[in-house]
DNA sequence: TAAATAATAGACAGATCTGTCTATTCCGTC
DNA sequence: GACGGAATAGACAGATCTGTCTATTATTTA
């Protein structure tokens, strides 16, 4: 019973799945019976694996939040030296992100909609990656030498969720070009 | 059989008790049982005013559309006549907003969330309603002299929305605040 | 080879889901 | 008082939901 976070191949290979229906159509919209004869994998191999289908989608929402962060921070090291291009990097990471064929939105804003109480597991979870994302900006802003880091970072949080809801309700990628170049306006003034 | 848009008591009811099911728990975690053990009301009057949940959930936020949107306008037109008043006075609803006892995010982003595909008729009347907020925005960033008032009205959105998320994820004003004083920034950069 | 571990299929429970249908009752208007 | 529209309760269908349990089969390890 690998009740800690003990990987194995079924587990992966269920959590790929999971993502890819969840993200597609939605927590709720999903049942365990699709995701079972989508992976191929017995009922009891799941509830092996994970308590409930709750902790299934907390533990893939912890597992995106690794992997985003990772390749936010991909990007952001191969901008280079100059903490202007670094940050602003973020912002062209978005647009890459909102220009893929699979972009459905941010799992993290759905879980926060579909989970709406505050204290609700899937909720905070959601919650700490935003603030995660947040902090990575803060440390950003701070290289740039913005005058009020954390206060630059709150901001140019908004203008990605923002840019994200924008991105997933018109299917284009013109909300990272203006997220974008807002941030750019905004560390100006920041550090001028 | 009142098909058209025919307001009745029952009707008006129905909706009253769905908005407030569904804005606290999600529109699939409520089912039609609940609503019509809520709202005292019969199955086959439900389905006598809308043809569908979804049908229903459709009315829903076009209503909450426009009692939100008026309620925008009454917040602007209370700002008196300075037109960077009234433009900030839409942060200032936003505050309020998000202090109310019962804010719980954005309806339109869950909606958004909740039913992911772009040609679902709850997705996109959910956007619509973005769409018509940010024509508000335009119209106020062009009364105030902002040289792209589009633009500028893009960029508000993005905040707005961030904030809402924020809000939602938090359950603080902040994000209100923060979102203002960006927004009263770039109204000044796009007059100077 | 024997024992432990992991995965399997599938029945089962009990609740819940949306939507349909019927038969009855209420209520205002003529 | 009779009529017609609106609402009612509740059965019903048929599907689906999460989670449990059992009995069997592989797979690995000692």
């Amino acid at each position: 019973m690998p009740e800690p976070e003990i990987s194995s191949p079924k587990r992966d290979h269920l959590m790929a799945t999971a993502w890819r229906l969840f993200y597609r159509d939605g927590f709720r919209a999903v049942g365990i019976d699709l995701l079972l004869a989508e992976s191929g994998v017995a009922k009891m191999t799941l509830y092996n694996h994970f308590a409930s289908k709750e902790e299934l989608i907390v533990a893939l929402l912890e597992k995106r939040d690794r992997e985003l962060r990772a390749s936010i921070a991909a990007a952001v090291g191969a901008a280079g030296k100059s903490p202007t291009k670094r940050l602003l990097a973020v912002f062209d990471w978005l647009e890459v992100w909102f220009g893929s064929a699979d972009f459905n939105g941010c799992v993290f804003i759905r879980a926060l909609s579909e989970y709406p109480e505050a204290s609700h597991p899937i909720h905070r979870t959601a919650w700490r990656h935003k603030e995660a994302v947040k902090e990575m900006l803060t440390e950003l802003c701070a290289a740039a030498e913005a005058r009020n880091p954390a206060g630059l970072a709150d901001t140019l949080s908004l203008l990605i969720d923002g840019a994200i809801v924008a991105a997933h309700g018109t299917r284009e990628i013109a909300s990272a070009r203006s997220a974008r170049s807002t941030a750019a306006q905004l560390l100006k003034l920041a550090t001028a």
